[in-house]
DNA sequence: GTCTATACCCGGATAGAC
DNA sequence: GTCTATCCGGGTATAGAC
């Protein structure tokens, strides 16, 4: 989607129904031919990288290289991955099962353990956030803290 | 402050120099005798909750307990503490080692390990902010994902 | 499906009078 | 330290012609 080239070029902020309109080389209005508004587009948005990040999870075995693959996916799509996971999710236009086939190859890796699945995907959520919002001091050895909150 | 009260009644969104100005009872371009501008406001706000936030660790004995006192700091003060720890931090125009100040009590319950730290950190703030934006399904049991994260 | 025109709302911030 | 008047920018969305 144009959207998603729209959001990492030029930040979270920048993607709007103008900004998009002009991208795709028609006028603004245009666009609610085709999506109903912006709410729209940003669950659609949110259902792309929800199935990308389950497949690259899906790729790992164990939780270090999960984690790793996690934070190297987020640290690749800043933009995108705040769409999709620092904001209510609009589940009822969301295709059924999504959200869980997402969390499925760490359920999995946790032998379907929730308590211990839900704290993986916080840590691994809090370390990537504090990360792009520059929190951590620039002298940090992040490997150490992923390395330190998986141990 | 009265950017607080507003925050926490009206939302993050609602901290607009207008709705400020109002509340106080002035007009907004009179906000500008007072500070430069909506930056110093936040970074004052931001100030004001790490301290506090500092504190209420500084409170508590052992990590299970820190993590209970930050969970509930969090969900009482939601706004405030996404405006603190959500963004970059304005470190030019913060005291200075007011922000060491507030990680202290979490360093020394952890020997001063800051890796470990550093993942105790963002393992609280995912869990915080998940919980905040209503990522987690209603009937988890978000007391054992704690736990599970913590042990 | 695209356009133009437009309505409507919101925001931060400044100038200059009092 | 407050006001009024204003500038300038931004956003979502609709109506109606083509």
């Amino acid at each position: 989607m144009a959207a998603r080239a729209l959001l990492e070029e030029e930040g979270e902020e920048a993607l709007t129904m103008r900004s998009l309109a002009e991208r795709l080389g028609i006028k603004a209005p245009s666009l609610y031919k085709h999506v109903s508004g912006r709410q729209e587009i940003e669950t659609l948005l949110a259902a792309e990288a929800l199935t990308e990040m389950g497949e690259t999870l899906a790729n790992e075995s164990g939780l270090e290289a999960m984690g790793r693959a996690y934070r190297t996916w987020a640290l690749d799509n800043p933009a995108l991955y705040r769409v999709a996971t620092t904001r209510p999710l609009d589940r009822e236009n969301l295709t059924p099962g999504l959200e869980d086939a997402a969390a499925a190859p760490l359920l999995e890796a946790l032998d379907g353990d929730r308590n211990r699945a839900r704290a993986f995907w916080a840590l691994a959520h809090g370390l990537v956030l504090l990360e792009l919002d520059g929190r951590f001091p620039e002298d940090a050895d992040l490997e150490a803290a992923w390395a330190a909150g998986l141990g």
